[in-house]
DNA sequence: CGGCTTTGACCCGCGC
DNA sequence: GCGCGGGTCAAAGCCG
């Protein structure tokens, strides 16, 4: 979160580039009606032309796991991946000086994050994934942010100063810093964009809401969430996109340890109730598919190794020709730089920052 | 009563 | 050093 804390308008790309070097984009998926979605080709601040060449808009995401998530499904996506920037960022670069403050302005309340997941499950027209390595999400790779392990040190340190009403010292740990040299790496994040009219979108996980945040320059907030399970250390943050506030941005950070309880159950997935599905249930799913393999290959993105993501070369040999990719397209696509460089200058908006971040240094030739 | 949400306080790193 | 903002904690409350 250091490098978001520049000024929102002016931001350096090149401080940006420096950490996010390592990040990837990825594709995205389609999924549920999309009819209640309007695009605005002309308008930047909306997805541009994410759905007016859409083939089959019914297609959805968990309809690539469930039916037909294959080789073709998953290298399509990829090569959605490769120009999907512009999807992603239209929401960020552009303005955002006038409109960021009445973008969701009484479109709804801010007291999202009420898990009331089941009372619309289809709603989610699309999403999109992308992925960040460990340096995202703000966190500049030099001041690590805590993982499971730093948060139960401070739980411990925090206890005695919740007694005394704060007043207590926390001095001391601040002091006694020999644990601090581990800076614990922070799990690999990725997130969904995804049109939908719930904030907390059933992914077969079971999560426990642990926090909420105003988030800045939106009237929205971001809810923190973390699996219930047992040792299981995966978070996930929800925020509205405050310039389309029918897009919901779900960062999901680690990996299940466990099996997806949704898949279990059933022993499969029922998918039409899935609203999103992590990389986790995603792989249940493939994996049910007979599809294991390449769904590892796709995920294996979202994880990447060294903190180098590298698409699959094979993903690279097939044409982007799937209706992932059409609805990707961007009718601003051919103004590459032109983007690129609305991108650089975009706001600074938390999640949806990482977002365009990622996506943007994709498009790096 | 257990599981979950709400919510204010706290922690921490960063920029000024 | 201070304030800001993101992230987290945990007591209190809610609900089935």
């Amino acid at each position: 979160m250091s490098n978001e804390r520049k000024n929102p308008y002016q931001y350096d790309p090149f401080d940006y580039n420096h950490h996010e070097i390592n990040k990837s984009s990825f594709p995205f998926f389609n999924y549920g009606n999309s009819s209640t979605y309007q695009n605005q080709p002309d308008d930047p601040q909306t997805l541009n032309g994410f759905e007016s060449d859409h083939p089959n808009p019914f297609m959805s995401f968990t309809d690539c796991l469930h039916g037909s998530l294959d080789y073709n499904t998953l290298s399509k996506a990829f090569d959605m991946s490769c120009s999907s920037s512009e999807v992603i960022s239209p929401p960020l670069d552009h303005d955002n000086n006038s409109n960021k403050q009445q973008a969701a302005a009484g479109v709804r309340d801010h007291s999202v994050g009420t898990t009331s997941t089941t009372e619309n499950p289809s709603t989610p027209n699309y999403s999109s994934i992308s992925s960040s390595s460990n340096e995202a999400a703000g966190a500049a790779g030099d001041d690590q942010v805590l993982d499971e392990d730093s948060d139960h040190k401070r739980k411990k340190d925090k206890q005695p100063k919740l007694g005394s009403d704060g007043v207590h010292e926390d001095k001391s740990k601040k002091g006694s810093k020999a644990k601090k040299k581990e800076k614990p790496q922070r799990e690999p994040r990725f997130a969904f964009l995804t049109k939908s009219e719930v904030d907390h979108l059933e992914d077969g996980y079971r999560w426990r809401k642990y926090g909420q945040k105003a988030v800045k320059n939106s009237p929205y907030p971001r809810s923190y969430y973390r699996c219930t399970t047992q040792k299981c250390n995966v978070k996930k943050r929800v925020e509205r996109s405050f310039q389309d506030p029918s897009i919901v941005i779900t960062t999901y950070e680690g990996q299940h340890n466990h099996q997806c309880p949704a898949a279990t159950l059933r022993g499969n997935l029922n998918l039409n109730a899935v609203g999103m599905l992590s990389p986790n249930s995603l792989l249940a799913a493939a994996s049910l598919n007979g599809s294991a393999r390449y769904s590892h290959e796709f995920l294996a993105q979202f994880f990447p190794v060294n903190n180098q993501v590298q698409l699959p070369n094979h993903f690279h040999d097939h044409p982007p020709s799937s209706m992932l990719y059409s609805n990707l397209m961007n009718p601003h696509s051919h103004h590459h730089h032109q983007q690129q460089q609305q991108q650089l200058h975009a706001p600074d908006y938390g999640l949806l920052q990482d977002l365009v971040h990622s996506f943007s240094h994709k498009q790096e030739p």
